[in-house]
DNA sequence: TCCCTCGTTGCAAACTGTTCTCATTACGCT
DNA sequence: AGCGTAATGAGAACAGTTTGCAACGAGGGA
């Protein structure tokens, strides 16, 4: 089976931060690993892909990249904050490319129809750093999930 | 198999609000509902338990629940808000007491070992609430985790 | 540039947490 | 006490995720 190479000189000349990142740590960046956080990084930050997401569409545009592959590579995306997981309960967890210098976003969910609102508040991001110091953890991010019934779905 | 019998006149004398709840909807209380909600109960809120802890505990102090029913029971036992579902990714989900007079609470996580400490803020509460007037959304609950690592961990 | 090493991949099998199926039991109304 | 039906137990089924292993290939050294 070939895989679409990317040519070496196409991220050799531009080293991103994940590259080095990867690099001082032994590792190594590979065409799967590339693809996954351009998909992520075309996509934008605040929006949220299931590992099956993010596998259907790289199956979609040509990409051939396992399962298993864009597990361990979230896994490692995570690990080093490239991407910011989610917990949304239902319907597994997800990931979104991770701004650092963006306020963490909160989550407004209906529990019976899944329906996903963003919004951003500094009062939750305060509490959430009182908090970690008052416990003496280092704070990592933090997110505010409300659970609710959106309009349509409380008038049954 | 010969179910351990709880006699009926033991829990009709006491009409726990949770078996009137039952009882109004059609349903009917069981020994076991009543020793899964007994076992909460004992151990009071603020502690999470996840379904397979829910199971041994049972197991160990001689209280054979199956652990479907278990799945089930808590289920219920949230749909009707007796019981509060954390969803704290890893390990699956966890279960509290809900108590009703008090302000959602929140969870301070440690990514790495796992240990937890609960907050509670009344800010976050609003912007809960705000978030889901400004949406439309009738609110349900609030939980905001907070993603840290502890001091232990936040050493190596 | 070619080689070699060892990190990475793909595949399939294994796991984990949860739900479902269905025969059997038993709650609770009368 | 009798009956209708909700609830249970046991295990199979399931979805999402992980792991084991043989084959591959990234990238540093000669």
């Amino acid at each position: 089976m070939k895989l679409k190479l990317i040519s070496p000189a196409s991220y050799r000349t531009h080293p991103s931060p994940f590259e080095s990142d990867l690099r001082s740590d032994g590792k190594r960046m590979t065409p799967q690993r590339k693809k996954v956080l351009s998909l992520f990084e075309e996509i934008g930050s605040g929006i949220h892909l299931s590992a099956e997401e993010v596998h259907s569409k790289l199956t979609i545009s040509g990409e051939k990249v396992s399962l298993a592959t864009i597990y361990r590579t979230l896994r490692l995306l995570v690990k080093m904050t490239f991407l910011n997981e989610l917990d949304l309960s239902e319907g597994g967890n997800r990931f979104e490319l991770l701004s650092h210098d963006h306020p963490d976003h909160h989550h407004l969910i209906c529990i019976r129809c899944g329906r996903t609102e963003e919004f951003e508040n500094n009062n939750v991001i305060n509490a959430g750093k009182a908090a970690a110091k008052n416990f003496g953890f280092k704070l990592l991010e933090s997110s505010l999930n409300v659970r609710a019934l959106c309009p349509k779905c409380s008038n049954k």
